[in-house]
DNA sequence: TATTTTTATCAAAATATTACCACAAAGATA
DNA sequence: TATCTTTGTGGTAATATTTTGATAAAAATA
């Protein structure tokens, strides 16, 4: 069950999204007062936060959102405000997965809207198809009609790379150092058996070699 | 500045994103309407498009793809879905730099991925013209009329040095020192060989001879 | 024009690079 | 710790490229 913290001065409103958080099915922490919010970050794993920016009192939804984001960076953050140039302001943070939500809101957009930051947060999907491979980054995992296929940590890697800049030709030294890092004193040989064991795993995958110089995926 | 083209049909999402946009320095044209982008289309030089594929219309985003690639081929379209059967008709299509990006999906996330495209495409592509050859240097490939011409590593960096330096005139020495560096001490004649090589795979190449001297693409 | 010098061409030989494999080492897992 | 997985290494086979050397062609020279 995921736990929602939700920030809102406005006492009723406050209370309604509860409500419609808790049909939903999720744990709802409920602060009425900035200053409370702040002391209970950290207290408590949290996987979504609702912010209203302008909290009558001295500490502001900005206020929060540093607090947050200095203990976690990637926790989901949903802003809401009636104005619209607190927008740039928010955009400015540039920190975390947050979105935002203007004043007045129906309580079903921004449910829709948590829902699916939820999803895409806690689930994801970010996916690239090549050939009959469906090669999804964020879990990791390499499809080939519905099986899937065991790519090793390196292995992954090396795909990612080729796969985010398809076409450019990598030298030995560009791939050691994006694989392996600059630290890595060892034999450039590895990469040759790296690419052995992805080409064997992966057949289709088109891996050119450039004699004298590297590899390259078309 | 970037000329982007965002069409959803989702009003709040579409202006979220286009404020994304904007203040990434982007220039954004959006439509609500899949009928009013399929008008624009070819009205105006677009460097991305982002394409919602369901729009609450007649016109979906496969049928907007499918006029954009009509009039060009190379520019980079980011289509957007919540459904992940979509993925698969899309990445049949198999047509330019096209993404995915999975609904729902942060604005930030797809800023991450615009930002990596643009870079992509307009920028780390490092593209000279030599009648019809097209050469990518990042790439290091050689295409005559979207056909590829393969070169060895020597070949390569022997193109390089000329085109690097149009119309200069190197002597033997000269390109024995660029190509096969200080320490090589074998005959001078491997250059002429070299050359004749190259002349072979790109005929339309102007390369001089200077006789007594070198050699020379004019 | 005849001669000399330089360059072009070609294919075989020499060399350099990469692919492949099996096993060892290292790391992860139970 | 024992077991399993992953990664690195070294040797050999397979390939691709480069060099070489011989000869033809072209350009300069006298």
């Amino acid at each position: 069950m995921y736990k929602i913290c939700l920030v809102e001065d406005e006492i009723s409103l406050n209370n309604l999204i509860k409500s419609y958080m808790e049909k939903e099915g999720y744990d709802v922490i409920q602060f009425y007062k900035g200053n409370d919010a702040l002391e209970y970050i950290g207290k408590e794993k949290i996987d979504l936060w609702v912010l209203d920016i302008m909290l009558g009192d001295s500490v502001s939804g900005y206020d929060l959102i540093k607090k947050i984001r200095s203990l976690d960076k990637n926790v989901p953050v949903i802003f809401t405000s009636a104005r619209d140039q607190d927008l740039d302001k928010i955009l400015g943070l540039e920190l975390g997965s947050d979105d935002y939500i203007a004043k007045p809101y129906s309580p079903k957009e921004l449910m829709l809207r948590i829902n699916n930051i939820l999803k895409r947060v806690y689930t994801n999907s970010n996916k690239i198809k090549y050939d009959d491979y469906e090669i999804d980054i964020d879990k990791r995992i390499v499809l080939h009609n519905n099986k899937e296929i065991n790519l090793t940590t390196l292995e992954f890697d090396l795909l990612y790379m080729f796969l985010s800049n398809k076409g450019k030709s990598y030298s030995r030294d560009d791939i050691l150092n994006i694989i392996w890092g600059e630290n890595y004193f060892g034999s450039d040989r590895v990469v040759d058996d790296l690419i052995r064991r992805l080409r064997k795993k992966m057949p289709k995958l088109n891996i050119n070699t450039i004699y004298g110089f590297g590899y390259r995926l078309t």
